[in-house]
DNA sequence: TTGACAAGACCGTCCAGCCGGTACAGTAAG
DNA sequence: CTTACTGTACCGGCTGGACGGTCTTGTCAA
């Protein structure tokens, strides 16, 4: 189970991400992902043996890393509600200028049914979010513009300078109450 | 200048379009392209000289046909402001169950540059909108919800129910005043 | 020695772009 | 009217290269 050196695997999967946001996730190649996590193609395939495979597991892990730092959020102090840890979550992973999941458009690229569990888990986050409110229209709006942030820093899009975000997530966290 | 039999290159564009949501991002090839648009792949070559150039018009054809749109609802009578025309005019494109756009997928695999021009579109209109009001906060959370929904439809997430959507619409008309 | 794992040459497939051809409309000289 | 010529629109086979996945060989720790 113990690889020789290093957990190759995690390295892989944190050089294909590396990959797809530097080269573009149409250069997301096995050739490039084994070059740069420094590991043979063929070592590559001994830890994935397709490419699908690479590709769910970018998902499953991106998918844990997400559940694990809400989870951390929610357990902080000061936070009354799951929706303002998701806020505040969302509003820190989009301070890096560069994003961080292009690895999704190749995925899609690949088939979009890799997208299948992040949609699983969206669905669930809402309904845990929609339990724990009473105004609908208020969560709709947070829960949709905190998409619309993600996928703007998704897209690299810098439409919205800095101070903009701020006062977004400042007036996300009072409709949020 | 006029085409012999009809307008290959508006059929070609749509076929391009049809071919990526209903095969899938990844198989945009030149060959599916032509073949579902009626065209021999030399034909296609002919009127779109590289792949390139294909992504481009997807781009552009996208961009003014959304430009008109949204003139065209903004100056209906009964809109007091270009934002609520947003907003109505995003509605309706996501009513479609189907994402009419998934070829920007295929145009990030290609390069992401293609969406430059998507950019600037969008920074221009929320420039627009800024000049129109003056809560900030409010056109904030308004934008990058309907950002959010519009990403929701192209990822062809299900997570929100028809009347949820419904409820979003009024909740964000609301705020939009 | 052995077996878990890595290396990279190799093969089949797929695709973008190229190129030589075809069909046809217009024009204009004979 | 006819023949010859020109430019436009389109066709489809070909090829060179890239990529995913396999296979054989190498290597190192136990």
């Amino acid at each position: 189970m113990r690889p020789r050196r290093a957990n190759s695997r995690e390295k892989i999967l944190a050089a294909a991400a590396d990959v797809a946001r530097e080269a573009g996730p149409g250069s997301l190649s096995l050739e490039a992902v084994a070059s740069r996590a420094g590991v043979s193609k063929g070592g590559l395939l001994y830890n994935f043996p397709t490419k699908a495979k690479l590709m769910q597991g970018l998902v499953e892990s991106y998918l844990s890393d997400f559940q694990k730092a809400l989870e951390a959020r929610a357990a902080e102090a000061g936070h009354e509600s799951v929706l303002s840890a998701y806020i505040k979550l969302s509003a820190d992973d989009c301070e890096q200028p560069k994003p961080s999941a292009s690895w999704m458009f190749s995925a899609i690229a690949e088939d979009p049914d890799f997208l299948t569990p992040i949609k699983a888990f969206k669905r669930q986050l809402f309904q845990r979010l929609k339990e724990e409110t009473d105004d609908l229209g208020s969560l709709l709006v947070c829960f949709l513009a905190i998409e619309g942030m993600r996928s703007m820093n998704l897209f690299d899009s810098d439409v919205l300078s800095e101070e903009e975000r701020a006062l977004l997530v400042a007036s996300l966290l009072k409709i949020a109450g």
